[in-house]
This record gives structure tokens, C-alpha cells and sequence, in this order.
DNA sequence: AACTCGGGGTG
DNA sequence: CACCCAGAGTT
């Protein structure tokens, strides 16, 4: 049986029930319809014709598992042609020569996976009678062979019920579930495992797991994800929250730390922008900004004695992220229109309202002249 | 928990 | 150029 059959009647059982009429609400663990949704888009959507689903078998979807670790399948696939061609079946692997193999690996990248999947071949003749057991165990003691693959070859092999935790699943669960916090710590991890278990379907493995797999490399994509497109996009709380940019948590780098800043934006009648000239040394040195504070207190207490108007009147806009090579700052902007200097308060602040116009010629950072720029 | 393995794609 | 990708093994 063929994916292409098996999935062939799920049309007509996930139209017995409504799922796109799922409510919005919050994305819970436990009896719901995060399968059924994402495999009726994978009976549409998904991909049905990679090289190692036809014929599917386990020897070749092993090999094309190990392939695809940390290897994209527009890379891995020509590797897997040319492989299965020269070594079409596990006995073949394992009485094959080493260069054989490496040679066959070669240009792939991380040759200790060819060393393992050589060893391991070798292993199955020994203990399992020339085949890849069906057990998650014994699939695990086998070199190169983890969790989440030992799990990805059960399901895509023989349908058996293993849930999988591989780079694409983690971007979807830890979109949709609005997970924060590096996904390899072992404690997210730990609750990435949980969660992908708890969505498990009751039947149609080998497409659920094909099809998470395809969501998170054609929709759920790390950088500017297609949530239109997306089935899960009713609950998903990132998607909900506009958090899709910032989840899953980037690995951490060398901990840059975060700095906050409030940031000013004044306004005068002719509708001319309040600008600041920063100091000649350290961040944006010498550059007409808007009006900067560490922290709300102390932009009131400035707003007080250089303005005429009120403090709490300002509108709170969205906050801007931007990133330095040594820490991020997030900026909080707050809009006030029509106010006024005070009559005392000249030039010596660096302080000069701008028109629109006189923008374009000024250094102003890159952040703060999107914000001032935008149309509105 | 941090490090290593790697070539290729991407902004 | 920096970062990420259908991870797993070692220290």
C-alpha cells in the first residue's frame, strides 16, 4: 500500500467533520483537532512524491531519515537516488565496503551519519535477521538512530503510533502552543515531547507524520511563515498574538543582554516631529533621534520640564525590537500630538522640530525613521 | 549542558 | 557574513 491510497479515502472522513469550523480557542493539550486539521491539508497540500515514498519501505525510509538530519531535501534527495541505486536494500548496505559508502556520502556533510547507518546495517544482520526492527528500543541502540528518528521510521515504515520531535515539529508546537524558551533546553524539550504525543491521531500515521513534517517546511516556515495558508492558524497562539517572528527562541548566541528604552514621539500642530541630537560618543553617536529615556519615570519627569501638555495623554504604540552586535534593545513609543516646547527651552537641548520634508537629509536610525516615516 | 560534526540555502 | 537546517554522539 502506497501513501497515495492510503490517503486516498481521508477527503471523505474529515468531511464528516467540520474541523475548519474549529473555535478560536486557546491551543490545549489532550482530545483535539490539531490532527485531523493538519492531515486534510496534507491530503491536499502535502507532498506526496518525494523519492523515498515510492516505494516506501523501511530500508529506504531510514536511509532518507538519517539523510535529512539537519539536510534539506532539496540536498539530500539526489543523495538518496544515487544511493538506493548502488545499495538498494539492507543486506546490500551491510556487506558493502566502507569507501563504498562514504564515497556514496560524499559532499553530504556530517559523515559520522554514513559511518552509523554502515554499523548499524551490519548490527541488523547480526541481531535482527537482515531487517530494521520494529521496536522503538532496538531502533534507538542502533548508531545513529534517536529518539525522534527511531520514531519517524516507525510511523513512516509501518504506521506504528510514535510521535517525532524533529526541527519542523518544534517550530510548529512551539508556534502554536506559544512556547517560549530555546527549544533544545532539555526542559522545553521535555514539554515539546509532551505535547507532540498528545496530539497524536488515532490512526493515519504515516501521513500525520509526513504532514507536520511538510507544514513546517512549506507554511510554518522559520522565517516569514505563510499562516494564511496554515490550518492550525485559528488557534495558534503566536499566530493570535503576532508572535510567529519571535517563536520558536533563536539558540542563544552568547546571551546578549536586553535593554528597554522609552521613546518620545512629539509632535507640534504644523505636524513637525520632535527631534534630539544624541551624544558624540557611544550608540548611534551624533544622530537626530527622537527623545530617548531608560524608563517611563524618567520620561515623564523630561517631558514635564520641557514640554507643555500632558504625559498621560501619549499613546502607547507597539513596541520596536532592534538588535545590536552586544545586546537588544526594545523601544516603547508613545505619540503626542499637537504639544509645545515650553517657552524657556531652546536649542541647547539639541533639540529642533523637523518637517516631514527636511527628514530625508537628517542621520536618523534606522528603526526610528521607520517608526516616524510609516504613512499616518 | 555544552561541544562537535558540514555542506548548502538564505537574508 | 551569520544563522539555520527531517539530530545524534561525546565529553
Amino acid at each position: 500500500m502506497t501513501a497515495r491510497s492510503q490517503s486516498a479515502n481521508a477527503p471523505a472522513r474529515s468531511r464528516r467533520k467540520p474541523a475548519t469550523a474549529a473555535a478560536a480557542a486557546p491551543a490545549a493539550a489532550g482530545d483535539d483537532t490539531f490532527a485531523a486539521r493538519l492531515l486534510a491539508w496534507f491530503d491536499v497540500s502535502g507532498r506526496h512524491d518525494l523519492p523515498w515514498q515510492h516505494p516506501r519501505s523501511p530500508y529506504r525510509v531510514w536511509l532518507s531519515e538519517i539523510m535529512l538530519q539537519q539536510t534539506q531535501v532539496k540536498t539530500a534527495a539526489p543523495y538518496f537516488e544515487r544511493f538506493v541505486a548502488r545499495l538498494p536494500d539492507l543486506p546490500a548496505l551491510a556487506a558493502a565496503e566502507q569507501d563504498t559508502v562514504l564515497g556514496l556520502w560524499s559532499g553530504l556533510g556530517y559523515y559520522a551519519r554514513a559511518r552509523n547507518l554502515h554499523a548499524a546495517a551490519k548490527l541488523c544482520v547480526e541481531r535482527h535477521g537482515g531487517e530494521l526492527p520494529r521496536d522503538l528500543d532496538a531502533l534507538t541502540a542502533l548508531p545513529g538512530i534517536g529518539r525522534s528518528t527511531a520514531a519517524a521510521i516507525l510511523s513512516q515504515a509501518w504506521g506504528d503510533r510514535h510521535a517525532i520531535l524533529d526541527g519542523n515539529v518544534k517550530r510548529v508546537l512551539a508556534r502554536y502552543h506559544g512556547i517560549d524558551g530555546f527549544p533544545g533546553l532539555p526542559a522545553v524539550e521535555k514539554r515539546l515531547w509532551a505535547l507532540a504525543e498528545s496530539h497524536l491521531p488515532p490512526a493515519r500515521m504515516t501521513d500525520y507524520t509526513q504532514a507536520q513534517m511538510d507544514l513546517g517546511a512549506t507554511v510554518c516556515t522559520r522565517a516569514d511563515p505563510a499562516c494564511i495558508l496554515c490550518p492550525l492558524q485559528n488557534d495558534c497562539v503566536a499566530r493570535v498574538h503576532g508572535r510567529t517572528a519571535e517563536l520558536p527562541v533563536p539558540k542563544p548566541g552568547k546571551a546578549v543582554p536586553q535593554r528597554h528604552a522609552q521613546v518620545l514621539w512629539l509632535l507640534d500642530r504644523s505636524g513637525r516631529v520632535l527631534l534630539q541630537r544624541r551624544p558624540p560618543t557611544g550608540i548611534w553617536a551624533a544622530l537626530w533621534t527622537l527623545p530617548q529615556h531608560e524608563d517611563d519615570e524618567q520620561a515623564e519627569r523630561w517631558f514635564e520640564t520641557h514640554l507643555d501638555g500632558e504625559y498621560a495623554d501619549g499613546e502607547a504604540l507597539a513596541p520596536i525590537a532592534h538588535a545590536f552586535s552586544h545586546y537588544k534593545l526594545e523601544l516603547q513609543p508613545r505619540r503626542w500630538r499637537a504639544v509645545a516646547l515650553r517657552a524657556r527651552v531652546g536649542d541647547n537641548d539639541g533639540l529642533r522640530w523637523f518637517a516631514r520634508e527636511e527628514l530625508a537629509e537628517l542621520g536618523i536610525p534606522a528603526p526610528i525613521r521607520k517608526l516616524i516615516e510609516a504613512a499616518g
